[in-house]
DNA sequence: GTATATGCAAAGCATTTGCATTAAA
DNA sequence: TTTAATGCAAATGCTTTGCATATAC
């Protein structure tokens, strides 16, 4: 079930594997997800004092193109880097109290499907679900 | 069927009814749904010469905290400001090729819901669902 | 050795804000 | 008359870019 990590996948596709993408690799690795980019930078400095949020920013962007990586905008703000993808469609829920965006659990959705005229003149090849509410812990007061 | 206007709506919340608000409503009930805050702007700006930019952007955050309006940031660049409220949840089809942004007709999704665990820990009080593909344009052509 | 990635600093957009002026109620 | 909205211009925040240097291959 262990696919190749990250890293040799992008090796395999001809990536030059420098300190600073390991970096970001990294911390995008933990199991923290929905980083902005400047966390990221923040992460890869731990390991790497040196690296720059702009090749934090440069590596995310090839990270994303590569469908490596989601870059999810849901939040005001900055965008956040989402790295489960793999795992099938990644659905989100926003607590528009706190305003933090939670994983959901692919199982717990049943991933629409486009009917009618739509389904003729469209072709579909991602669907992206976003539920908007109160978390547990902000509901609880 | 056909109720209040925007504007009806928004005076009864106890809004100043300005020559840029009206402006602004107008650019937005026009048939182009999507439009970005600049785009908005020039299309208020032929009725009203001398509104700015920064009021555009003013009357726009506050007709979205009022729930009339839906900011959009499925697109790189700008927000884009969808009016199509009041007709129930708005789905959205992207195509990632000419990356136009379409509205989906309520009928042809069968909105998701949560089940689970997920269920029991969030309250969900909107859902948005957007699909990404290719359009009928750009699969022709 | 050569092509590519990096860091830095500056530029670019999108958006917000402070404040004096104007206009709705 | 009072309170809120406006326009302007400056500030902010996020992200990208140009270019000289460093480094993986």
């Amino acid at each position: 079930m262990t696919g190749p990590t990250l890293l040799e996948r992008l090796r395999e596709r001809g990536w030059r594997v420098t300190s600073q993408r390991r970096a970001v690799a990294e911390a995008l690795a933990g199991e923290h997800v929905h980083l902005t980019a400047d966390e990221v930078h923040r992460r890869a400095r731990d390991v790497l004092p040196e690296v720059s949020l702009a090749t934090v920013y440069n590596t995310l962007n090839e990270l994303v193109a590569m469908g490596e990586v989601a870059e999810v905008r849901h939040t005001p703000g900055p965008s956040r880097y989402d790295p489960n993808l793999g795992a099938g469609p990644h659905h989100h829920l926003l607590c528009t109290t706190c305003g933090t965006l939670f994983d959901v659990d692919p199982a717990a959705v049943a991933t629409p499907t486009l009917s009618g005229d739509d389904r003729r003149q469209f072709r579909v090849d991602a669907v992206d679900v976003l539920f908007r509410g109160t978390c547990a812990a902000c509901a609880a007061g």
